[in-house]
DNA sequence: ATTGACCTTAGAGTTAGCTCTAAGGTTATA
DNA sequence: TATAACCTTAGAGCTAACTCTAAGGTCAAT
């Protein structure tokens, strides 16, 4: 069983994000204390991870209560309803999946032409690697307002 | 050339969300008509998308920013800074990817492992998938709020 | 020449997802 | 028993990423 701020530390998750999360109904602490104290178990904290990888691959917290609810609301949900969110959400996890392979392809790509030296990488085959891959050069700074 | 509406057509992105990502250093309309009005070629066309990719899978438009000025800082580059920037969102690709893969694996459990008919999902045997893969599961409902 | 559907900029407003603060209660250690 | 390091809730504040509005210019077609 573990308090809040050690599953903090175990997920990388604030105790404020991990509140914020329970608000929100995504995750919850199987027990509490007799003053109030939230208690975790490796059921809650294997969740609570879920939660994570999934905002990290880009689903919104709408998007993880709906796969999350594939679980939890047996009872009001048929196994074709079941079935029906699971599907959409696979071909959404698949687009994300062919989207992350070409970057990574790109990268590797990138990163097998360029020399890696200390010279000025106007004389690497940068360019020709991403004439393949990225989209097409320009002269123009990539700027981003601070 | 492409106007603006036309390009958003083709990426789905709003102009408003297109004049936006251009405010912020990472596109650009390689032409502008006599009155001002944005033209764009196959070029920016590419980059739009590439930006697009990167947000559907939880990259911040700072992270796209760094990724785009891998090609675009040759000049103030070195080969050693391209691969090092390379490299690390190399890792975090990679990350993604990983994390996407075991949704992939863990909803792709879930629908072999249930019966997809009309019949109350508590028939199905989508528990044992998920003790399989998914954080186990619990009598709490996945609320969100409205 | 006027109508309507575009386009422009500047800037205000909105939403999601945190992140923090205030005010106070709990608990282990010295 | 008191100090410090936790914990609680309610709610305010913040940032990123849009999203929209206002005020006006452009342009093709009637």
């Amino acid at each position: 069983m573990l308090k809040i701020s050690e599953l903090s530390q175990q997920t990388g998750l604030s105790a404020h994000t991990l509140r914020y999360y329970e608000k929100h109904g995504l995750i919850n602490a199987s027990n509490r204390s007799e003053a109030g104290y939230r208690f975790y178990t490796d059921s809650d904290v294997r969740r609570v991870q879920f939660v994570k990888t999934a905002r990290n691959t880009g689903f919104s917290l709408a998007d993880i209560g709906q796969l999350l609810s594939i679980r939890v609301d047996k009872r009001s949900h048929s196994c074709q309803d079941v079935t029906d969110i699971t599907q959409k959400k696979l071909l959404e996890v698949n687009a994300k999946l062919a989207e992350l392979q070409s970057m990574q392809q790109t990268l590797e790509l990138l990163l097998a032409s360029c020399c890696g030296g200390p010279e000025n990488a106007t004389h690497c085959s940068i360019k020709e690697a991403l004439d393949a891959g990225l989209p097409r050069e320009d002269n123009n700074e990539a700027r981003l307002i601070k």
